[in-house]
DNA sequence: GCAATGACGCTCT
DNA sequence: CAGAGCGCCATTG
């Protein structure tokens, strides 16, 4: 465990709930910049119980990203469910709707706010 | 110490 | 919009 986890983690934490963030955007808030990679690997060593809210946490294509372990995924999309965060047919998360900025607590999102980056 | 793997992301097709 | 390819770095065998 070194503090690099610890960093990620308490970022993490920050994520309000019923809002999603992407590991590249929690990889550039703590200054790992693009390496999304090593936020899902400090996730990866997280425990079983834990107080961080991992679910919150998807990949830039707003879908869970799957794990050794397959029950984990439906886990955390029960999870955001629970928060009010909705899944399309797709079984992908809108992050124009849902994806968390920092530094706006609360989004009205009325409408595409952000159309310029797509949903890409 | 080298090689393979992985809770990802971006770009091209 | 979906799929495939390449790159990034830490952890593990």
């Amino acid at each position: 465990m070194q503090g690099r986890n610890a960093l990620v983690y308490a970022a993490v934490q920050r994520i309000p709930r019923g809002r999603v963030a992407t590991y590249g955007q929690i990889a550039q808030m703590v200054g790992l910049g693009g390496l999304a990679r090593q936020v899902g690997y400090a996730l990866n060593a997280l425990p079983a119980r834990t107080a961080v809210p991992w679910h919150r946490v998807i990949n830039a294509r707003g879908q869970i990203s799957l794990r050794r372990v397959i029950g984990a995924e439906i886990e955390q999309r029960i999870r955001l469910e629970a928060e009010g965060v909705r899944f399309n047919a797709a079984g992908r998360v809108s992050l124009a709707d849902f994806g968390w900025v920092a530094g706006q607590a609360q989004v009205r999102r009325r409408g595409r706010r952000r159309p310029s980056r797509g949903s890409r």
